[in-house]
DNA sequence: CTTGGAATGAACGGAGCCGTTCACTAACCT
DNA sequence: AGGTTAGTGAACGGCTCCGTTCATTCCAAG
C-alpha cells in the first residue's frame, strides 16, 4: 500500500557534491555575479558569495585576497571579448543592430553585473574597476560604433568627422540612463528613435566651419 | 616658570552645542547628504549620520522611522524647486546655458547626493526614490528643456516635434554617464561639443515623413 | 523659579560580515 | 591500497550597525 521505504523517503536534502579546481571556480563567479546584481558592489559580501556558491569562505580566500579582486576577476571572464560588427549595408541599419546588441548584452547576466559595478564607478571603492570597464565595456561599444560608421564613410553614407567621442557616447549612455529610470527593456522602438532623432542627425550633420573643432 | 592651570589646560576638547528642532534637523540633512556622497545609499547607516551630525540615534528615530524616510526628506529639502529658463535670444546659447545650470546642480552637494540615489534607481531598495527623482530632478530638467525649444519655435528656429523625450533624455543621460565614466567636471567644451554635434542636429532636423512617429 | 520635553551619550542584545583556523573528508594521483 | 591536496562546514574573536532603552542634562515656556 506504501510502496515500501523508497516512496517514504521522499522528502531528501540536497546533497553537496564537492567541485573541484575549474568547477569551483565558474560556480563562485557565477554566485559572484548574481550577488552584484542583487546588492551591487557596496554590498557585496564573501560570505554570500561563498554560501551561494556552496563553498566555504577558505576556498574563496585561497584563491582571492578580497572582494575587489574576486569581482575583477569574475567579470573578466564573464565579459565578452569582442563585438562583431554588423554588415547590413545601411548606416541605420547597421546602428539598430549595433544598439539592439549592446542592449541585449546590458541585460545579461553578466551585463547587469557589469551595470552594477558601473554604476558606482565615480565611488573611490570602485577604483579597481575603471580600467576593466573601459577596456571590456566602453572602449568596445566605441570600436563597434566606430566600425559601422567607418563602413558608412566607405559607402558614402557619412563623415568619419561626425563620429566624435561625444556622439558615439551617446549611445552607451542613453541604455544606461534608460536602464536606470524606465525600468525595463530598452525597446526595438526605443532603438529606432534614438537612431532617427539622435544619432543619424548627429552622424550627418554638415560638417562645421574649420575654426569648431568639436571634443 | 609653568604660567599656571590655565596654561596646564591648553588640551580643550569640542564642546558640543546642543541644537534644537529645525537647526538639529537641518544638521542632520547636511549629514544624511554627506552620507550619500560619500557611500552612497546601500552602505548609508543612521549611526553614521547621528555621529557627523554630532547627535544621539535616538533624536533620528524619534522624527525618521527609518533611513529611507530619512534621506527622502533630506533630498526633498534640499533640492531645487525649479529651474529658471533662460532668455538668451539664441536656442544654442539657451541649451549652453541650461547645461551650464544642470551641470552645476549636479556637482553640488546635493546633486552629488541625488546622484548617488540615481545611482542605485534600479535597486529594489531605490523603490521609494523613483517619484522623487523623477518629480524633483528628472522632469523638472526635461521641463527646461523644452521650455527653450518652445521659445525657439516662438521665433521660427526649430520645430516643437523634434523635442522628444528621447533627444531630450540625452542632456541628463550624458551628464550622469561622464560624471561617471570621466571624473571630473563637464566641462563647458563638453556643452559646446554636446549642443553642436548632437543637439542642435537632432533638434533641427527636418520633420520625419507622417508614417514615422518617434518616441 | 519650576516643569516638561527634547537632546545627548552610553549601553544593550542581536544580526551580519570579516579574515582566520581547524577537523574531517572527498577527490585525485601514484 | 596509501598519501596528499583541496573542499566543506563550523567556529572563533572582532568589528559595524541595527533599533531600543535609559540616565542625565539642557532648554524653552510658563
Amino acid at each position: 500500500m506504501f510502496g515500501g521505504e523508497q516512496g517514504m523517503r521522499r522528502t531528501t536534502y540536497p546533497v553537496v557534491v564537492r567541485r573541484r579546481g575549474p568547477a569551483l571556480e565558474q560556480a563562485i563567479f557565477e554566485a559572484a555575479l548574481e550577488q552584484l546584481i542583487a546588492t551591487g558592489y557596496a554590498r557585496f559580501s564573501m560570505e554570500a558569495v561563498a554560501a551561494a556558491a556552496q563553498t566555504g569562505k577558505a576556498s574563496l580566500y585561497r584563491r582571492w585576497g578580497s572582494k575587489e579582486q574576486l569581482v575583477l576577476d569574475a567579470l573578466s571572464a564573464s565579459l565578452p571579448r569582442a563585438l562583431e560588427p554588423p554588415d547590413t549595408g545601411s548606416l541605420r541599419a547597421d546602428l539598430l543592430a549595433v544598439i539592439g546588441a549592446l542592449s541585449a548584452a546590458m541585460t545579461s547576466r553578466t551585463g547587469c553585473a557589469a551595470r552594477a559595478v558601473i554604476s558606482e564607478l565615480d565611488h573611490e571603492r570602485a577604483a579597481a574597476f575603471v580600467g576593466l570597464i573601459h577596456k571590456q565595456i566602453l572602449d568596445p561599444a566605441h570600436l563597434v560604433l566606430l566600425q559601422v560608421v567607418r563602413a558608412a564613410v566607405d559607402r558614402g553614407e557619412a563623415d568619419l568627422e561626425a563620429a566624435t567621442p561625444m556622439v558615439l557616447d551617446v549611445v552607451p549612455a542613453m541604455l544606461l540612463y534608460r536602464g536606470k529610470t524606465q525600468q525595463g527593456r530598452f525597446t526595438e522602438e526605443d532603438a529606432r528613435a534614438l537612431v532617427d532623432q539622435v544619432l543619424l542627425p548627429a552622424l550627418l550633420r554638415p560638417a562645421p566651419p574649420p575654426e569648431d573643432g568639436g571634443g
